[in-house]
RNA sequence: GGCCGCGUACCCAAGUGGCCCAAGGGGACGGAUUGCAAAUCCGUUAUUCGUGGGUUCAAAUCCCACCGCGGCCUCCA
């Protein structure tokens, strides 16, 4: 088996991922109180990338990601439960979009927005929609489960689902001597007992204490050891969403909900973490501490794994800029999912991506190539029965070596698509005289990490449906304009091409006669 | 204020001391094909890597300064 080497944010260098067969692998999901942008999607889909590639090298993985469905705090500066839970947030929004007839498309109508449960289960179903479009393997793999009766939280767990896990961490941890309850009632984690706390981020205790600057809130920072400290239990029995705990009813702290997944899930030491840079710290810094002192062990995760964010034409995104993005946006505009997947992976993950419109239009064309590819080694290995041993192999099936050895390089995946690119490009008797068989299998085997052959079309609803008058009214000119062209009365026949033009539909001519769509 | 990353053609983007007068894709342009288009195919498109210095026999790649962009420093993928 050929070993990959990645880029660890822990040791700030490049290493060699796993030699086991057998993998862990935990990914900080999205939180779902709205839907999840591109930006989101960007992590969510190198980590799957990563969990392809490493597949592809023979590994068998089993990668969880979480959906976070516990209401955070928004104002919550000082990690100390202020402001408001963002879940009333969403549910405020959608009472309103309700009121004023705006719910989202696909809400249903009795979807009650005073329901903390509904509003999570309402947008995690989207962004799993959403996921299985974008080729998002555990997502397909948790659907499976579902859809056979068996429980998909054990790939795609759900924090609200496992207090009583939080709940025995949290303990062993104040047994253990690293958390405490303080003189507000809630618990903290006590960072100065983890000697290693700031490995992970290279912040040091000193640094944090410097620059928390005017974001904390002198009233939690009094009844805490160390202003570093985190919560891990918040006693609170106004909370919109608590749970019974031996320090009163309440709610979690943001970081134990991760260790305690991924360690009922997938044990006390996994093998690769990932998340957006973003998460470095405080989040993942958060969790090694909880982990390793929860349960003894100097590794939490062997193998961290974090990816950049994404700007749009060049900027950050955000809403007030106007370049915002879900994925739901574009799939309505008509985006496939395939080039969509392209277009945020196609980038180095420890690089800035910049997300154009231009760069998901060269995506589609890219797919349409390699499209094109398949359906004509399909065609030829119909009429070659036995696989060509005894042949060369062809440009594809070299390519595959050269597109495994990039991404086994820090996961490159512009080398990779580059070599794809140049086999399929080969000129047109380069890949007659070799075996279609193998050649269809190399890039199928390209394919079951990039992940885009199967998903070249729009999604389903997605696009504006035209009405059966516009259809049969369009059908009328093209049959009129094929009358015309067979009269070879060229005139007329652009006429009516342009009249097509007016209604915003382009016709091409194919040798099974013309075919219209859209512009 | 502290820490960190980046800046390669019209756009996206790989390359991190000699194989680079710099991969791959898109676009543009020229040609083939087509009634014309579309699609497809063939070809052209950076002596140069943010700017200015330096190190070296050799720099996009290392060092310094400056300019620009981005991330983190207890919301965030």
């Amino acid at each position: 088996m050929r070993d990959a080497r990645l880029y660890n944010s822990l040791t700030r260098q490049e290493c060699i991922i796993g030699t086991r067969l057998a993998l862990s692998f935990y990914s900080c999901g999205p939180t779902v109180y709205d839907d999840a942008h591109i930006g989101n999607f960007r992590s969510f889909l190198n980590a799957d990338i990563l969990r392809r590639t490493l597949e592809l090298l023979g590994h068998r993985v089993k990668h969880v990601m979480n959906i976070t469905d516990v209401g955070h705090m928004t104002e919550d500066s000082s990690a100390d439960g202020g402001g408001e839970d963002k879940m009333a947030v969403a549910g405020r929004r959608l009472a309103e979009a309700k009121k004023s007839g705006k719910l989202p498309p696909g809400a249903s109508a009795d979807i009650d927005p005073s329901s903390p449960t509904a509003i999570a289960d309402f947008y995690a179903a989207r962004f799993l929609e959403d996921a299985r479009h974008l080729g998002l393997k555990v997502a397909i793999e948790a659907e499976a489960i579902r859809t056979s009766g068996g429980n998909p939280d054990t790939l795609m767990p759900r924090p609200t689902r496992c207090i009583p896990q939080m709940v025995v961490m949290i303990e062993q941890l104040v047994a253990g001597g690293h958390a405490y309850v303080a003189q507000d009632g809630a618990v903290y984690f006590d960072v100065r007992s983890f000697p290693a706390y700031g490995r992970l981020s290279g912040n040091t205790l000193d640094q944090l204490r410097e620059g928390a600057g005017d974001r904390i809130d002198a009233a939690h920072q009094a009844v805490k050891r160390h202003p570093a400290d985190f919560l891990l239990w918040k006693p609170d029995s106004k909370h919109l969403m608590r749970w019974p705990s031996p320090w009163g009813e309440g709610y979690p702290g943001w970081h134990i909900e991760c260790s305690a997944m991924a360690r009922m899930l997938l044990g006390d030491e996994i093998d690769i973490h990932s998340g957006g840079e973003d998460n470095i710290f405080p989040h993942h810094e958060c969790e090694v501490a909880q982990s390793c002192c929860a349960t003894s062990l100097p590794v939490f995760a062997r193998h961290w794994f974090h990816t950049r964010h994404l700007q749009v034409e060049g900027e950050k995104m955000s809403k007030s800029k106007g370049n915002f993005f879900t994925a739901r946006d574009l799939f309505a505009k008509g985006v496939t999912p395939a080039a969509l997947r392209l277009e945020l992976v196609r980038t180095h993950y420890r690089s800035n991506a910049n997300f154009t419109m231009q760069g998901l239009q060269d995506c589609q064309r890219m797919v349409d190539r390699w499209s094109r590819m398949q359906a004509q080694l399909v065609g030829s290995a119909k009429q070659s029965v036995a696989a060509g041993e005894h042949l060369d192999p062809g440009p594809l099936e070299r390519a595959l070596a050269q597109f495994t050895e990039a991404l086994c390089d820090d996961l490159n995946v512009s080398r990779a698509i580059a070599a794809l690119n140049e086999a399929v490009g080969a000129p047109p008797e380069a890949h007659t005289s070799v075996c279609p068989h193998r050649e269809l299998a190399s890039l199928l085997a390209m394919d079951s990490v990039l992940g885009v052959l199967g998903r070249n079309t729009p999604v389903a609803g997605a696009a504006p449906a035209q009405s059966p008058e516009f259809i049969s009214a369009v059908e009328t000119l093209i049959t009129q304009r094929a009358a015309a062209r067979a009269a070879k009365d060229w005139p007329e026949s652009d006429r009516v091409r342009a009249e097509l033009t007016k209604l915003g539909v382009a016709v091409k001519d194919g040798p099974q006669g013309a075919t219209w769509s859209m512009a």
